[in-house]
DNA sequence: AATCTCACTTAGAATCATGAGG
DNA sequence: CCTCATGATTCTAAGTGAGATT
């Protein structure tokens, strides 16, 4: 460990205690909303707050390649009896063909939808003979797609390093747009190619065709006077337009449930990271009202009014729970899924005694992608009460919270706080939780195969409260023996190395030579490896058993605060030696940095976006700007990744142990609109 | 005040790339 | 060196919530 760089560390943090307390609101768009009374600054800043650039210049989407016929020796069959079909009932085909492994296919849903719009497709002639899915045969076109698969992998080298910088090619060209001056990466440069729609659970309409987007379906969005993009040759665009309130730069409407897609700039840009940046920011501010939201809601538990009442429950589960607030959905046109507006009386059941515990509501209802939501948790007796009465002569279909919509619920969120809305407790929640977790679950004396786990044991807190599910991999069960005989060959290793190494010690009392000498020291530094590397092993079994049914990426992604994790990183995990040989998953070289802290946030600094700099010669600086913690409460410096540039005057510098970087970047990859940088210690 | 429209965030699955280990 | 499991990235569905329209 490098010791010399911490001292550096410890000055950084003194002198932070003199970095002015940077007011809440100042730089940030979304918390300026806290000037609310004043009627004209606010209503002009709102204003203000709309125009999302200046200037907007792009290549427009780059469209799916068309379709290619299949070769003469690939054939469908209809009853047994091969068939040739036009272009366009083939290529619906292949559609379906491609997903015959899938279990989609197996779906009476999916498969009507797909053959009422399969048919609409077919010429008269094709539609007369063909009349029943049941006798159509695509294995050879199946086949014809999995071989095409297996081909690609098997390229040479040259091959796929062709592929690789066609691919890049097109991200060079495409995959960029110019936004006020700079040239910022675009999220999904690509148009959404034909298929057969995957909606999720019992959605109606699975299976039913996406038709093929054409340029006359895009309206582009850019710049009046920058150059327009041109359409493909012998196509025109559906229209151009210039509107600057909004972040996209093409749009067209999709043809299953008639929404409308959009082409967006990529998460690591700087406009979507100042979005990201300022949903956390109404997140700590709510740190500020909750006490007294929960006292309010408490009290309404107690309202005259139902309407009240109900609102005062829903809220307690949206803030407990962290459920979504659950608008309403035209129902026939997805899949039924509720949040916590549209939960119905069939989704709770009200246990007066359960688990050892008093009021238990038990929760088991579809939520968003249809994951399902189970959840046993004893309330407070006035809330299993209004349970009760909310449920009394209703049948199971009616509405729980029949007085209550997303609307008027975040009204009134809005009277208790500026920009607060239901998911803004979701946000609070879910950093807050990381933030307890790791307090509760490190210490400083821990190994650091304990810390990672104590980590990820947070993160996960946070994906359980946030009902974050992924299916159990196909694999899990072998892999996970794999890593066991792993942990016993391991086992056996350091068995058999602490032998020796009594071997070793013995051998060197009896002798006392240098040379038996060191034979004991190698002896002693091998066990201690194998050790290290047993705990690591052990760590990353439980770590892995825990994580079973467990997606720790969309709570890291959306919903942590990535300066808790620095800060974290910083008390604790500097003390990380430098990887060398690397731990699991923490062998790559680079560093993920959170694109949205690097927005201009603190006095002094000023960074422009990210993509500007050249991701290899960049280098880092830690600096922390205000001395406080995530939610406003402490000591520990709230930090922020600032870059390194030669007129950064205001950031404090904080340098880190060589090689920790690659802590640092392990801890943070995952985070936000990070980007991939290599971090070289100063 | 219900309903619709639009823009944007959040979600799990599918696919891709990479580096640890054979 | 090659393979294959794994984490990262891509994809696009499915949410939230503001504001316009009826």
């Amino acid at each position: 460990m490098r010791v010399v760089r911490l001292l550096r560390l410890r000055a950084a943090l003194t002198l932070l205690g003199e970095v002015p307390r940077r007011p809440a609101s100042r730089g940030v768009p979304g918390s300026r909303r806290t000037q609310k009374g004043s009627g004209t600054r606010w209503e002009e800043e709102k204003r203000e707050d709309r125009v999302k650039w200046r200037q907007l210049e792009h290549k427009g989407p780059y469209f799916a390649p068309p379709y290619e016929p299949l070769p003469n020796g690939v054939c469908f069959f209809y009853d047994g009896k091969p068939m040739r079909l036009s272009v366009k009932a083939e290529e619906v085909a292949t559609f379906y063909g491609r997903m015959l492994d899938h279990e989609y296919t197996t779906k009476e849903v999916f498969r009507k939808n797909f053959f009422n719009d399969w048919r609409k497709e077919m010429t008269a002639e094709e539609r007369e003979v063909i009349k029943s899915l049941d006798k159509c045969d695509f294995t050879e076109i199946h086949r014809y797609f999995v071989d095409k698969a297996a081909a690609r992998r098997v390229l040479t080298r040259e091959e796929k390093q062709k592929l690789k910088e066609e691919a890049e090619k097109l991200q060079q060209e495409f995959g960029y747009c110019i936004l006020d001056g700079h040239r910022e990466k675009i999220g999904n440069f690509k148009t959404e190619p034909p298929g057969l729609f995957r909606g999720r659970g019992d959605h109606p309409k699975m299976g039913m065709l996406k038709r093929r987007v054409m340029p006359e379906d895009v309206v582009i969005n850019c710049s009046r006077d920058s150059k327009i993009p041109k359409p493909p040759a012998g196509h025109q665009w559906k229209e151009v337009r210039s509107d600057n309130t909004v972040m996209w730069l093409a749009a067209w409407t999709e043809s299953i449930q008639n929404s409308i897609k959009y082409v967006m700039l990529n998460p690591c840009s700087k406009l979507k990271g100042e979005k990201a940046w300022q949903k956390f920011e109404t997140a700590r501010r709510l740190r500020g009202f909750v006490d007294e939201i929960r006292s309010q809601y408490r009290a309404d538990w107690k309202s005259q009014e139902m309407k009240t009442r109900q609102r005062a429950v829903a809220l307690y589960f949206i803030d407990k729970l962290a459920l979504r607030a659950g608008n309403e959905k035209e129902d026939g046109e997805a899949a039924d899924t509720v949040g916590c507006c549209s939960l119905r009386v069939e989704h709770v059941q009200l246990h007066p005694e359960a688990d050892g515990c008093q009021h238990v509501v038990e929760f088991d209802f579809p939520g968003k992608d249809s994951i399902r939501y189970y959840n046993r948790v004893p309330v407070e007796k006035p809330v299993y009460k209004n349970l009760q009465l909310f449920m009394k002569n209703k049948d199971p279909q009616d509405d729980l919270f029949d007085r209550l919509t997303t609307t008027s619920l975040n009204k009134h969120l809005h009277e208790l706080m500026d920009g607060l809305t239901a998911k803004v407790f979701r946000t609070y929640n879910a950093s807050v939780t990381l933030q307890e977790q790791l307090r509760a679950l490190t210490r400083a004396e821990d190994s650091i195969a304990a810390k990672i786990l104590s980590y990820n044991r947070a993160n996960r807190a946070v994906a359980i409260l946030c009902n974050h599910q992924r299916a159990t991999s196909s694999t899990f069960e072998k892999s996970m023996q794999n890593l066991q005989t792993k942990i016993q060959v391991k086992k056996e290793q350091v068995a058999e190395a602490r032998a020796e190494l009594r071997k070793a010690r013995a051998e060197h009392k009896a002798q006392g030579d240098g040379k038996s000498g060191s034979v004991l020291e190698k002896k002693r530094r091998l066990l201690e490896k194998l050790q290290e590397q047993l705990a690591w092993l052990s760590v990353q079994a439980t770590d892995k058993e825990e994580n079973k049914q467990v997606a720790l990426s969309t709570s890291k992604l959306n919903y942590l605060d990535p300066r808790i994790s620095i800060a974290w990183y910083v008390c604790l995990g500097s003390q990380f030696p430098p990887v060398a040989s690397g731990g699991p998953g923490f062998s790559r070289g680079l560093c993920s940095v959170p694109a949205l802290l690097l927005s201009p946030v603190s006095s002094g600094v000023s960074a422009g976006p990210p993509c500007d700099r050249d991701p290899d010669a960049a280098s880092c600086v830690i600096s922390s700007p205000c001395p406080e913690r995530w939610d406003g409460q402490g000591e520990v410096g709230v930090l922020t990744v600032a870059w390194d540039s030669a007129s950064s005057a205001g950031p404090v510098e904080l340098s880190l142990p060589t090689g920790s970087g690659r802590w640092l970047g392990a801890l943070l990859s995952g985070h936000l609109g990070h980007s991939r940088l290599s971090l070289t210690p100063r």
